[in-house]
DNA sequence: CAGATTCTTGACTTCGTGTTCTATAACTGG
DNA sequence: CCAGTTATAGAACACGAAGTCAAGAATCTG
């Protein structure tokens, strides 16, 4: 049983394109012709190996997943403390670069309402960054960065909806970002969780 | 000159199905027959009064627009102090409604890379919550509810930020809404606020 | 080398959907 | 009642894009 011929291209680089296409564009925008074009492969090498449209936003998807998590392994290890890692990672938010937003929160609403199966799915990697952060949290929590009562869980599920509001506000920026400021609120729950668990309820209400 | 037939149903009703069914189903899921049959009309009627498929969902944007900014009137008038009022709207993001996101941020990333006039509309109606927070807490700070030095517009930008990521957050969760202690982090900043307007350099980082 | 196997190329089919056309109905002013 | 005007209903059109087919090209193995 002989092998036959070998691609021509290389189906990793060609998922990364895919992935940036789907990234910047949408799933609706574009076509699979488009992605064949700027893949420089034919629709049918497309098909071949990666399967319908559905399968190829799949693979994206996974792959978008991927590229972050060692991104975030990238960060670890630059950074010169845990805290100082969440810290680096919640930047990355507000850089021009996520003026594209998120592949996977941009697509959510696209498919929650109509395909049930690959929602399932875009949840599951939507909450990727937030055990990242945990484990992060929980490390800056035994290296005394943060009060050995502090509420890891509740802080990963806070600065998790910091960044996806973060990267939003970045969305509606565009380029001219001006969101460094808006860092100031990761720095306040840091550091109000460096002395305390708790918050007090605040004021009269 | 003489009026022809009357219409025989009612614009504005129909304007409100179509930001529903948009609002749910996102752009793309939703076809122009799947518009006029929720609304109990034929395509043609449609395309008389609203044009073409762009401009229904143009409208539906404003509809949105109004919708969103009537309710924050009501909720103003339901709420003991300003304060309070930014409390309650802020914990709208966090209701099972709030499932489907926002129909505007979540168009964003559709049209942002395709249509740049429809984007501008876009990212112009999300910075309306924006202002209306910052009159609120303008009204709280001469209230004394916050310092007299408090930046309202940092935090205004900062809750406009939290909103949008407990957004995201209820998209993701579905209905099973566990988002209310995501809330803590907003009692975070408005207690912090109501203390001091700068926050010191968290920590030794 | 030969045959099997897989890739490539481009045309083709199919289908959904946005949009328009045509004929008919309802209403108003003269 | 008639003419002009506007809405309605449904068919018809146009077009792009997803997915498939068939023939040819390239490679591997026995």
């Amino acid at each position: 049983m002989p092998a036959g011929r070998p691609r021509e291209f290389d189906p990793d680089r060609c998922l990364d394109i895919a992935m940036q296409e789907f990234w910047r564009r949408g799933y609706d925008s574009t076509s699979v012709g488009d992605l064949a074009d700027a893949m420089g492969i034919g629709r049918q090498s497309l098909y071949n190996t990666f399967g319908d449209k559905r399968e190829i936003f799949l693979a994206a998807v996974q792959r978008y997943g991927e590229a972050r998590e060692q991104e975030c392994s990238r960060i670890l290890l630059e950074s010169t403390s845990a805290l100082d890692a969440v810290r680096r990672l919640m930047s990355k938010a507000v850089e021009p670069a996520a003026c594209s937003g998120c592949l996977v929160g941009n697509a959510l609403p696209r498919f929650a309402a109509v395909d049930a199966d690959l929602s399932a799915v875009l949840r599951r990697e939507m909450q990727r960054p937030q055990r990242v952060l945990r484990s992060w949290l929980s490390l800056a929590r035994d290296a005394g960065e943060l009060d050995a009562r502090a509420d890891i869980d509740a802080m990963a599920r806070d600065l998790t909806v910091l960044m996806s509001g973060l990267i939003m506000q970045a969305m509606v920026d565009g380029d001219s970002t001006r969101a460094e400021p808006s860092l100031r609120v990761v720095d306040l729950l840091l550091s109000d969780a460096a002395r305390t668990t708790s918050v007090e309820p605040p004021l009269q209400a």
